[in-house]
DNA sequence: TTGTATGCGTTATCAC
DNA sequence: GTGATAACGCATACAA
């Protein structure tokens, strides 16, 4: 536990402030707030002594006393890549614009700590919250709606379920690109996966693929997946296992990028030309998948639109109560030297 | 503006929870924060209330009640990659263990949205704050200090500056790795930094490699500075406009990996060969220095350990009040392929 | 062990 | 346009 240090000089109040310019709280609480309810010669002296005192409001005194935080949180599934970063700068700045904070926690991808970190930001008084993919106890929708907290989520999109949304159709996308890879001559595929239990998003992007291939007339031996958790070092090893199956696949399509940057590091440890001997797809397009070599075929996300969609309807939302809209975005295959 | 939705059934407060028990919110509030001082048996009957209600305790009444908050501010320059990530995740953790919550803002490396950020979390009733490096507004330093928020700095290491830190040392270990370029015959540099003004570990860093020239009879024609913003294609520019002078440098030292990674992307794009036609360094050694092709040459810091340390420390800081506690960690050069 | 009563710093309602 | 003053929801010193 941290205890502030005994602070003799104590900090100063909206009543400090108020003595010394001889007004009332009430004059400099609208000062901050609505500076045209009063008039400009008291207003210039009130900011003045603002100014000379370093008074700073107190957060939760005014949360307290206005009902209201002008802060809405996020909960992500992780920090430790950039999966997430694009899209929440954007939502912030668009936040940020209107005045907002955000506040931002991450999940490590469990579903506990996902839960502890929404009641935490209620707790806050998060006056909206943004979430990524539906996968989640139901109570927590209710809990949510019992606080009277509009939710968005986004990074996935399905217009039954009853929340708002904006994202993308991960199915669909992943399922054209399983397309693209097969009509290339692939006949035995593998597949790199986060978890599925509880991911809705990793769970519709393996469905396209296992779609795509049964389409293709591919027998479901021609498809192996491995679940594994996000990371590089999880992409590489995941790759290495399907590598070292008697049948091996010719192409891996990965859940996304990290994995599949993951993927071709270990592919050239292994002596493994990547596209000759393998080929080797991501999801995202992040900026890595340029940058890899050989760079890498992925799916286009627009992170930052969604991010800036997410603030914009997280606020109608707010303002309007209502709770189905659904923004679809598209997304975008992306051809690079990694798939032959 | 967010509007919470009107919400006619209003939250559940302690006085609820009290009135349905049949005690007073003295003891509620108790079996909340000291369980040991109510007895068994009411307490059963108050939690079990709790859980019935969905009663949540309202942080902001909570912090302005008790003048104390569980929370401590980080605030670093991005989050857009990587770099801080590892290190704050490791903070959080160790936080989290001793019931504090983290609150993550980012100042995009621009020193008047940091000091925003700053304010922002201190009335927010922040208990601690932990900031990157020294270089700020001393003002921000006296206000953190009249409010009674001890502070920590990581990612640098100034025993002189008179502010806890856990950090390294930029300079002797840019120095190290400059050694370790020109021993190898380069007597040709490049350096791409982040912006020095107001960033106190780039010019360290700078400082580093400039000095080990001087030192090896390099004079400073022979070392090229560009200056540029972190980023992948801001190093992937930087390394085109050095390698497109007349005297072309043969290493090509970046502030960090992330500059590296862009310098040895456009490299390849330019058909040079890294390490062959050039080699190139970097500084943190990320996950993707690893990746990289050529593998990155490139500083390893230990950043879980500085998040961990950097967490003990503001925790033990604001217990016993005392700012002059430094910790030093220790770097290492990675020696690998894009240095020849 | 439990209850009473007060104060935390701000906003908002209502007078003036 | 401005000033009193009552909430807001909780923690805590003090009393019982």
């Amino acid at each position: 536990m941290i205890d502030r240090k005994p602070d003799n000089s104590r900090l100063p109040t909206l009543a400090d402030v108020a003595s010394r310019v001889g007004v009332s709280t009430a004059t400099v609480s609208r000062c901050l707030n609505e500076p045209d309810r009063v008039i400009g010669a008291t207003r210039e002296r009130v900011m003045a002594a603002v100014r000379e005192l370093g008074y700073s409001p107190n957060f939760g005194a005014r949360a307290l006393a206005a009902r209201r935080t002008n802060t809405v949180g996020a909960v992500i599934p992780t920090m430790e890549n950039a999966i997430f970063a694009r899209g929440l700068q954007a939502f912030q700045e668009e936040l940020g614009e209107n005045g907002i904070t955000l506040l931002v926690a991450s999940s490590s991808y469990r579903a506990d700590l996902e839960e502890e970190q929404i009641r935490t930001l209620a707790a806050r008084g998060a006056d909206g919250m943004l979430l990524i993919g539906y996968d989640r106890d139901p109570a927590i929708y209710s809990f949510l709606k019992r606080q009277g907290i509009p939710v968005v989520i986004a990074w996935a999109h399905d217009p039954r379920a009853g929340v708002a949304s904006v994202g993308f159709d991960n199915y669909r996308a992943m399922k054209a690109l399983a397309h693209a890879v097969i009509s290339r001559g692939h006949s035995s595929l593998g597949i790199v996966s986060a978890r599925q239990a509880g991911n809705d998003r990793a769970r519709e992007r393996v469905r396209g693929i296992v779609d795509a291939a049964a389409q293709a007339g591919l027998g479901s031996d021609r498809v192996h997946i491995v679940e594994t958790s996000y990371g590089i070092d999880e992409g590489a090893q995941a790759f290495e296992a399907l590598m070292s199956r008697e049948n091996r696949p010719s192409a891996v399509m990965c859940g996304n990028d990290v994995l599949a940057v993951g993927a071709i590091g270990r592919a050239r440890e292994l002596g493994l030309d990547v596209p000759l001997d393998v080929s080797v797809t991501g999801f995202d397009d992040m900026e890595l998948a340029k940058l890899s070599f050989p760079p890498l075929t992925t799916i286009h996300v627009p992170h930052r639109r969604m991010g800036q969609e997410a603030a914009r309807l997280l606020m109608s939302t707010a303002k309007t109560g209502s709770e189905n809209s659904n923004i679809l975005l598209e997304t975008e295959i992306r051809l690079r030297g990694s798939l032959a």
